[in-house]
DNA sequence: ATCACGACCTGGAGGC
DNA sequence: TGCCTCCAGGTCGTGA
């Protein structure tokens, strides 16, 4: 579910949680992501902290303390965060909640692939979540002459070079076939025939899709919503994501889907030529 | 070493 | 109504 701009939109709307005091800690005690558990002791261990910020980095959050600890959280396809009363009973598939005061922070997970943990800042660039992140492209920015020249390392297709979070840090499903559209890019191009002109032009993409979707509080095709329930509207302007046979926006072609590394693409057969 | 695939989970949608 | 199959925004370990 959750990509760059509706982690961005997520860490937005946390934004009132910023100067609360952690009054509490509770796991559901289930595995996350590869079985592993958040961390109920460490969390604990919290207790008496103040939230001090709040951090993105591609699809990973970091809830900074006034410790030397931060909370690292992923929202893995269906994970939420949400700040709700906490008089408000827990809704199935809540796996955390830390007690602000009168209110909670609850990270709720049906499939259970997300992440939760906490790190320590002055050496979470070594986490194995963060360790091998590439670039955000928005924080980051993208350099044209470095993704050029890794680009022609590679010999898989454009479209997993993009959703490679190695490469570029934030880019999901989604995102990467409205960029591909953008950049007017085949998404099974090989990277090595990737040029300097076209690698700029699919940053460019890449940027201006992630900040649209930003702009637009995210994508809510089933069930994204923002720490406050909302839900983001970008799904009104995805060009060829889940719009199977309606036309492109750009030539009236009907739009294709087809299944690269075990993920659907949708793409325009005729514009997206190169 | 690199790359593509299946597995990990649950729930919603659609077909019969 | 109910059962079945398929599909889903992510990531990792496996085996080719």
């Amino acid at each position: 579910m959750p990509e760059l701009p509706e982690v961005e939109t997520v860490r937005r709307t946390l934004e009132p949680a910023i100067g609360a005091r952690i009054s509490s800690a509770w796991c559901s005690g289930l595995g996350l992501h590869m079985g592993r558990k958040p961390p109920l002791r460490k969390l604990r261990a919290l207790v008496g902290a103040t939230i001090t910020g709040l951090r993105r980095h591609g699809k990973y959050l970091l809830l900074d303390t006034d410790r030397p600890q931060s909370i690292l959280a992923h929202l893995g396809m269906t994970g939420r965060l949400r700040i709700v009363p906490a008089s408000e009973p827990r809704v199935p598939h809540t796996h955390v909640v830390i007690g602000l005061g009168a209110r909670d922070l609850r990270y709720i997970d049906a499939r259970r692939f997300g992440q939760f943990d906490v790190v320590e800042r002055a050496t979470e660039s070594a986490h194995p979540a963060l360790a091998e992140l590439g670039p955000d492209p928005i924080t980051d920015g993208l350099d044209p002459e470095a993704l050029h020249a890794l680009a022609r390392t590679k010999r898989t297709t454009v479209k997993a070079f993009i959703l490679d979070q190695g490469v570029i840090a934030g880019v999901g499903n989604i995102y990467a076939s409205e960029a591909l559209w953008r950049a007017q890019l085949r998404p099974t191009l090989r990277t090595h025939k990737l040029t300097a002109k076209t690698t700029k032009a699919l940053i460019a993409a890449i940027q201006e899709v992630l900040r649209r979707a930003i702009e637009n509080n995210g994508t809510s095709l089933r069930d994204f919503v923002d720490a406050d329930g909302s839900a983001g509207s970008n799904w009104e302007y995805l060009w060829v994501y889940d719009r199977l046979d309606k036309p492109c926006p750009r030539c009236k072609t009907s739009i294709r889907r087809a299944v690269h590394q075990g993920r659907a693409t949708y793409y325009c057969p005729t514009c997206q030529a190169a």
